[in-house]
DNA sequence: AAAGTATATGAGTAAATGAGCATATAGTAA
DNA sequence: TTACTATATGCTCATTTACTCATATACTTT
């Protein structure tokens, strides 16, 4: 429970999250849609992997990262407060947009 | 909403709201309950209340820590959430019992 | 195979956090 | 008043965390 929290307690995850709340995204996409470093947020991801709110698949060169089903069974009442409040994150629709943007036009070359 | 989740990063502060969860504490019962310093407490509580998850009153010379009930009402969905998991931090048993031996032998001086 | 792209990770650094001690502050009791 | 108790806070130290750069790894394309 304190290593959902402290996954939970950094504000470039919470974005994080409300961008995969929408759509499954590579890690070059988030570079792209957060403007942070490629290192940075595969740190980022990683955390949040090992917290278990989050899995990651592998197509071609790229590792995509999705919501866990599991996390959000086992976590429900969470998840609900997390679908609510991260819409009101004050970056939430500029990250928003250029989500749209880079899913849209692909600008990373990747898959999905 | 990040402030909120970096205060409930933190294990000390987890049992603190658990022992919460069942009555008005004072410092010093906190200290008793959990075998922690007084200052390490009184700073956790702090932390606890600067993100308006608790709220404070003063009784003679004792500070008493609550819950805040406006925290309740604007965090629903995470409230119900740590009521729930609050019961199944490792440490809540014991932490627990010392909590009830503490209020019924009123082991602290202290008027609550 | 060689070159290119995406991702993960080691190492170094700076900042934030938690713990403990000592002390200040506020209130009580004699 | 003086002595006592409870709490908050300044300071220091140790640990953790986030960030960055450089590099290793994995996969693709030519």
């Amino acid at each position: 429970m304190v290593e959902i929290f402290k996954a939970l307690a950094e504000e470039s995850r919470l974005r994080i999250l409300s961008i995969l709340l929408e759509n499954d995204m590579c890690v070059c996409e988030l570079e792209n849609c957060l403007g942070l470093k490629q290192s940075n947020i595969s740190r980022h991801l990683s955390a949040l992997k090992g917290s278990g709110i989050l899995e990651s698949y592998k197509r071609a060169q790229w590792s995509y990262y999705k919501i866990n089903n599991e996390f959000i069974q086992q976590n429900q009442q969470l998840w609900l407060y997390l679908e609510e409040k991260l819409k009101d994150l004050s970056t939430f629709k500029e990250d928003n947009k250029r989500m749209e943007k880079c899913k849209s036009e692909n600008l990373c070359n990747c898959l999905i």
